[in-house]
DNA sequence: GTCTATAGAACGATAGAC
DNA sequence: GTCTATCGTTCTATAGAC
């Protein structure tokens, strides 16, 4: 049978999938998300995913990997950029982590708005207790992890390694919880707009885990 | 047909489809956990599920209250205490969290150790996106936030109430993000025990925390 | 490539014997 | 209270017409 490989004349039925599919999975994660809510939101044939993607399981990871990967790429430049900027001297832990967050909340390219479908996809992929999520945290978090620790380290030499890694490790649960954790999110606005103010969360976010991070 | 509400002689059935249901819906979540899992895992028979609980909503309903209710009365308890003990001083922002996340990971009540099937199930509970778990939220999170919210404040004069807002709810996302962001916590040990140090865990948690909350 | 129709399996819930 | 058996629904995935 064989699936689509490449591109061709017309991909628009391709992406408003994986664009539905983001949305409904951000909103109720894998399980609850279902093929007939994914082709009805697209305005596709239900047989349509399984043509394009091959199955459920599949459409799920391509989602998240087109998402994740420029996203991580983008990190990766700017913390280089940082490195290059510094010269022998250390990064500072808030640039650090404004390299490693920002992105995310830019995730339609920088000086694009936030998209919260995305974010709340990002965050959730990364929470998942579903099995085939699994590989694709080792794939897109290993060698970044890497990276970040191995600056943070060199910024914080006080610190042992067992200790950069905790709190490491805490500032990511940071970020992932900031990005799905409704509950306290929709309390948190005195006025009660649906949309929750990004901006204001990110630099918060960068601020609070900085400090966290490096106290004595 | 009237459901059970009292105890009766024998509530072993009932608490066995309890532990069990905890234990899968802190590793699978709500949806992929299914009622031939949980009775099979409790040893007891499918329809004893609808018996004694009426549906597997109710189910996880109860489980989570059960388990929340006490560790928000030791929250609370543990603060009026720091209050009593401070006169009209401010209580420390290390000991404000220190009494809001202790409870957690002393799940079993203290001097017992964690139980990390309790804890991923209610950091799960709280990012859950399934729809009856919005009440759920409301009630057990809307006077515990009110109160830590109105002690924080006093404590940090210097913060408006926005930012108090904010960084109470990064707080509370880092804690959540900690018992079930698994990706990076199996990263995290170079020992490759599969048993998370949650002594070393909140430790660090509530000193992050801490200072991620009043830096300047 | 896009559709209809359906296979095949799993689910929550319940009826009714004991 | 506890069991077996099953109803009615919903799901993913696929076969086959167009």
């Amino acid at each position: 049978m064989s699936l689509r490989a490449t591109s061709s004349t017309s991909d628009k039925t391709r992406q408003k999938i994986v664009r539905a599919a983001e949305q409904l999975f951000a909103d109720k994660g894998y399980q609850s998300m279902t093929l007939r809510d994914v082709t009805k939101a697209a305005n596709v044939n239900l047989a349509a995913v399984n043509y394009h993607f091959g199955s459920k399981c599949n459409l799920m990871r391509e989602a998240i990997r087109s998402r994740i990967e420029p996203i991580n790429v983008e990190r990766l430049k700017r913390l280089a950029e940082l490195i290059e900027a510094h010269g022998p001297a250390p990064v500072p832990v808030s640039a650090i982590f404004n390299s490693l967050f920002r992105p995310l909340f830019e995730s339609d390219g920088p000086s694009k708005g936030p998209n919260p479908a995305l974010i709340q996809m990002i965050g959730r992929a990364f929470t998942e207790p579903a099995d085939f999520m699994r590989n694709l945290h080792k794939d897109f978090f290993t060698e970044l992890s890497f990276r970040y620790l191995t600056e943070l380290k060199r910024t914080c030499p006080q610190l042992d390694e067992e200790t950069i890694r905790y709190r490491f490790f805490l500032s990511i649960s940071t970020m992932l919880g900031a990005t799905i954790n409704t509950v306290t999110l929709e309390n948190l606005s005195s006025s009660k707009s649906t949309e929750p103010n990004y901006d204001k969360i990110v630099s918060e976010l960068i601020a609070y885990a900085a400090a966290g991070f490096d106290h004595a």
